[in-house]
DNA sequence: ATGTTGATCTACCAATTGGTAAGCCGTCAA
DNA sequence: TTGACGGCTTACCAATTGGTAGATCAACAT
């Protein structure tokens, strides 16, 4: 900080990305209203200014956010033609070393909040990509795609369920009970929810 | 709107429920930043001063809303010398029916996402009473409490994952998905995972 | 040298933020 | 009648919000 002008001791073009790295971290950490341009700004040393200079606008930034997030899903989903058991593999690898303790957890679940309101109304759904791709992935396995919109939807709402239910828990239940045991309980009871979403789509059942 | 100077047409003193109604829905809605205080104050004909003179601050409005919908949990808190049966089926239903469909589920599952930050340095948990509660009560259940704390933790992280997964997922997938199939499947995998919740501590299982 | 371009800066701006100060106006007890 | 009090208001306030306008500076092609 405190520069005399320019500073050209930085890679020029990184900004940008370092710009979304950083509205990631506050945008999860506090929110869209809650993380202001200033803010984001200052924490890798520029002013708002270069921000709306790259990005535009505020809006546009979260967009930007949430553009990579979904990118980044999109590399990390298995390819088409793998075998149905290396496919519910590696999703579950998916969230659980990348999904389950990284930021972008924290500003999906907050975008699914907000969701109906911003993303809906401003026509523009991020995640729909990923969950494309995942709908066609799944159509392509017979043995999910008897009825392929509902399975994928039964995947998705696992997988997202997911998301939400192991973050959240984790931290929440990290500050509640600060106890080893819950740790032991919790991995108990996420490898039974894990075994259930990796069975497929619920069965009928009494009651 | 546009009154003279005062209105004793409507009885002043639940001026101040009003308020905490209003917060709820706007606080649940677009998030503590998200909601200014006119906002709120505008939503039931009264100006942001009338809230300040109600409840201080900001953070103590916020931090009402979330005391009242504790208390609200707390009395729909099953006895503690039911059975466990009975105890059980409490918990289901006071999930299915109050917290699956309530703004106060959203406002909850936001205050769970900003918990880490406000409430944690705030010094102010507002859901610690009615945690503390269940856990006594699962503590007077021997069939839960072979390690009395581990296993209400567990509980309550099923209990507050599944208002997130529910919760959310719904709103989600509705607008994903607008099909009757997703509610279906959605439904019976619901079933299975309640199921799954009231089997009471997750047992050990392969990999 | 000379333009051009792009990245960044320093001013500003109107609007909104949460909050203070002081007063008005009913109700109700004395 | 009087006076205290609580509910609610109209001013204000400093700080912060997202965003605009214009200038500076480096790099690079001509």
């Amino acid at each position: 900080m405190s520069q005399t002008a320019n500073k050209p001791d930085q890679t020029p073009r990184d900004t940008k990305a370092h710009s979304i790295a950083a509205a990631l971290k506050l945008f999860a950490d506090k929110g869209f209203y809650g993380a202001s341009m200033d803010r984001i700004a200052g924490e890798i040393g520029v002013t708002k200014q270069t921000l709306i200079h790259h990005f535009g606008t505020k809006e546009k930034l979260y967009g930007s956010v949430l553009q990579q997030i979904s990118d980044s899903l999109m590399e990390q989903l298995p390819d088409a033609d793998g075998a149905l058991d290396g496919f519910a593999r590696a999703i579950s690898q998916l969230h659980t070393h990348t999904l389950a303790h990284s930021d972008a957890t924290q500003l999906l679940m907050r975008e699914l909040l907000d969701n109906r309101r911003r993303a809906a109304q401003a026509g523009t759904w991020y995640l729909r990509p990923f969950l494309d791709h995942l709908n066609a992935l799944l159509r392509q396995h017979p043995a999910w795609a008897a009825t392929p919109q509902a399975q994928s939807a039964a995947y998705v709402y696992q997988l997202l369920g997911a998301i939400k239910y192991f973050a959240v828990s984790q931290t929440t239940l990290a500050h509640m009970f600060p106890s080893d045991e819950v740790h032991t309980t919790r991995a108990a009871f996420t490898a039974q929810l894990m075994r259930l979403a990796n069975a497929g789509p619920a069965p009928h059942n009494q009651e």
